[in-house]
DNA sequence: TTTATTATATTGATATATCAATTATATTTG
DNA sequence: CAAATATAATTGATATATCAATATAATAAA
């Protein structure tokens, strides 16, 4: 029992890990071009239309630098277009196209069938434990 | 409580995310120059000297061609040695460097520390039931 | 024993993560 | 207004993740 604590951050390792690899190959066998990533980029930034990159980064969980390539590359991938934005040059106004749309509606089912297979034979409760747990981790290391 | 399902990897990837910042910043504030995922490699051929890379690999969650990568790293930096495997000359043996153990010990009680801060306020309890959880989760996604 | 197959590891290409430095623009302050 | 400061985003350098292809050696099959 001693080394319990010691392991569970392998576990969390894996879980993600694992999970991120059957997201993928699902993804992937139907055809799809996006990756997880990318996906919850586009969902974010389909969802917030006028925030900052900085905050579709927090958001996401991502580094303010990779935003930026991945934003790059959905441009490139014709998911994206960018214009600058008319209050604030600095900034852009990210615009998800036509395609994106559609790809986002098509990847939906999917997105939800992985996670509702990720977690066959967990209850409701387990997973509300689970999340609580997370959060306070997460909370934990947001401190000195 | 429907969208429960939904959100729980989202709090997985950023759990474990915001630990490996953590655990990262603590270690390059006291001077160290190897990464939470070098260590665990060099622990992992530590503990297990006469493994296959492959199964080094599966044991830290490593894809191969990472691992080779980190292997040569680790090499430059002098804390392996790489030398042609007696029995099989596909494989190497690769002996971890008097200052590689050096660093390993003077890391170890940094990254008992980094666990116990990230699971403060945790019971066993929660910690166990989560443990349990993610090990369903990894075997939901590694089966079809 | 030669060939075919399998196993071990590496390499190339591309995507993402992280830190530090930089560019361009906005805002604040003197 | 001009200078200093702050903000938004990018870029460079390095590390890691992933997939596909390759090289080399070991083993099995013909």
């Amino acid at each position: 029992m001693e080394n319990l604590n010691e392991i569970v951050f392998y576990s969390l390792d894996k879980a993600i890990r694992t999970y991120r690899q059957y997201a993928h190959q699902q993804l992937t066998a139907q055809g799809f071009d996006v990756t997880v990533d990318q996906w919850l980029v586009l969902k974010a930034l389909n969802d917030n239309p006028d925030m900052p990159q900085q905050q579709i980064a927090e958001m996401t969980f991502k580094d303010y630098a990779s935003l930026t390539r991945m934003i790059e590359l959905l441009v490139k991938k014709q998911y994206l277009s960018r214009t600058i934005h008319p209050q604030d040059r600095r900034r852009f106004t990210l615009t998800l196209t036509q395609n994106a749309h559609e790809v986002l509606n098509r990847m939906q089912k999917v997105i939800v069938a992985n996670r509702k297979h990720a977690l066959q034979g967990i209850s409701e409760a387990q997973i509300k434990a689970m999340h609580e747990t997370l959060g306070q981790i997460i909370q934990n290391c947001n401190k000195t």
